[in-house]
DNA sequence: CGCGCACATGACAACGTTGTCCAGGCTCTA
DNA sequence: TAGAGCCTGGACAACGTTGTCATGTGCGCG
């Protein structure tokens, strides 16, 4: 295909197809090139009089200045990218839009793109926004090795960890206090007097769930009750599967009397076994959900901040950004422990 | 500051903050610089020698292909924009990542950006993404006038509106029969019963709030019931309003013995204040919210599918792009009612 | 043995913008 | 009135990539 085919497209009769550039602005506007430039820009050194030709042109032409070339020249996109896990996870909304919010303060709009907790597409979906010369890039990560980073931090792309540390690499980090979090949950359970507490958690390949596990297992210790293997569940998140996990624990000679679940949505599957047994069982969860306080009992759960994860994950890159030549860092948000009834719950054996 | 000097960054000792051109590979690899675009573009008539010693120097020096630079020149950027209201809105996070699918499956990366309900800022923001020369949008509208984006639409950038219609321009829009789904809804407690049926939804400057309430008149009126202005609160949201709208409604000489909730964020506050109430108020919402199932009563809502109306849009939306020569056309999704409890309570006057 | 042909490779222009630099016209002052 | 200085505006190169086209090499076949 020749060349000058490339802008034909699919609309006819008077559908332009190619958009007007600067040179047709100018051409229209009798100025130069340089001057509609400035003109676009906001660039001093333009008579009112040419300044009010070249606008009329402007809207005249429908001119839209295209920024891959402005990109192109001047180096910096005004873009971050941010990898996720699932946009569609009520966890992750409230963290974007902060997100979003810092980049929009900073002029700076947001390509977001979710790795499905799939290594391969996380690196891939990175890489990607790399290529688009993002300027930088917020990452949940879903894979534990991150060297493919290297290049780009190096080559200048300002880079946060969020929810999950980095690996691998010497990179900022800005995570809830899992462990502390997981921890103060279960001993809440034990002051209650729980001792057979079950626990049901993801894959502990994943950086949060291996923390509040071992959150799990220090309350535990410090109470000194030896854990049963049966009551624990790892790497189960799918509803079918969480449900079945939670009724075995519920059933057999020593049924756990309470249970924590490692994150949100393991917690509305639990409730929803929960809601259905006769026996009344304590329960605290990971992670807030809306509405949990109208449910009977009201859901006990050790909150974490989405919001201040993204806004201070974001914060954190805008000032690598500015140039405050900051050593990499971890930063810890603490968690808040929410008592609505279920938490409190005795045991019932 | 001389041009030279534009490269230099924050960075010191080793960080190299130029990144490497496919010029430099073609220097290192000892080819030309046609060569290297070939390999990195997968391109045939290159011996597996010479691809191997790109290679190589490819990944020596950390080289990934400047996007900005290939946009300019092909005119197409794999990627489309999506204007929503907000990404938090546990709403929208299915939608957006139904966009997000599709965009993948046809190899588009996804840039994103809310309105907050604010005219000027989607505007801004659709203008500030064509700038970015997307390929298309997808947009949620928050303004009623969108003649702003006939220079993008004539030049080629495929658009589609979800959730709301487009204002004063002919395109291709996806909506939910949210006219039906009211009416089906409010019929649904007229028929346990109800004729005095508060009514709390968002501005009727907002299209789907107005079709809704058009809605609930519409059932109002094919029972033959009268509607009283005072069980009507129209453009309230923020959840201290709804309460004190609903408390309003369920006091007085005439209280309503049922609501209808005009969206999800209204339905989470009227559940809380029904919560509290002694006597029993039926309830049915439009959006299904999570946990509806396992309040006392469960919540009876007009459910529509978030993903569904994303999937949609965008599917539209490449099919467009594929030049497919379609007419704008007003694509309608069909509601639907899950009947929980809340909704099939008796009236209790 | 020579001709043409296929194939690998590279030189070069172009995409649309911005930074640099220079030209021309103006004002102000000596 | 001439020279200095300022202000406006334009010519031109460069950003990094890809499409076009030309070149060179080696091979098969008549």
């Amino acid at each position: 295909m020749p060349e000058t085919a490339r802008r034909t497209d699919r609309f006819s009769g008077t559908r332009y197809g190619n958009r007007p550039t600067m040179k047709d602005v100018a051409a229209r506007a009798g100025v130069g090139l340089k001057t509609v430039s400035r003109v676009v820009n906001g660039e001093p050194g333009v008579t009112p009089e040419t300044e009010r030709r070249v606008q009329e042109a402007i809207d005249a032409l429908g001119f839209r200045r295209n920024d891959s070339a402005r990109v192109l020249r001047k180096g910096r996109t005004a873009s971050i990218g941010l990898v996720l896990e699932d946009l569609a996870d009520p966890f992750y909304g409230p963290l974007s839009r902060a997100v979003e919010e810092v980049a929009r303060a900073h002029g700076a709009l947001l390509i977001n793109g979710s790795s499905a907790e799939d290594p391969d597409r996380e690196q891939e979906l990175a890489l990607a926004l790399c290529a688009r010369r993002v300027d930088g890039l917020v990452i949940i990560p879903a894979g534990d090795d991150h060297r493919y980073l290297e290049p780009e931090v190096k080559a200048g792309v300002a880079t946060v960890f969020v929810d999950r540390p980095a690996g691998r690499i010497d990179a900022d980090v800005v995570l809830s206090d899992n462990f502390g979090g997981a921890r103060s949950g279960v001993a809440h359970l034990i002051a209650h007097g729980h001792r057979r507490i079950g626990f049901i958690g993801d894959m502990p390949r994943i950086h949060t769930a291996a923390e509040r596990l071992r959150g799990y297992r220090a309350a535990m210790e410090d109470a000194g009750i030896p854990v049963e293997d049966s009551w624990m569940s790892l790497g189960v998140t799918d509803p079918e599967r969480v449900r079945r996990a939670a009724e075995d624990m519920l059933t057999g000679p020593a049924p756990v009397t309470a249970i924590f679940a490692g994150n949100n949505r393991v917690t509305v599957t639990v409730v929803r076994v929960l809601a259905e047994q006769s026996r009344r069982v304590a329960f605290v969860g990971f992670d807030d959900i809306e509405l949990a306080d109208l449910l009977q009992p009201g859901v006990t759960v050790v909150a974490q901040d989405a919001a201040a994860l993204g806004r201070t994950a974001a914060e954190r890159l805008f000032r690598q950004l500015d140039g405050e030549l900051i050593a990499p860092e971890r930063i810890e948000l603490p968690t808040r422990l929410i008592t609505r009834g279920s938490g409190e719950l005795p045991p019932a054996d």
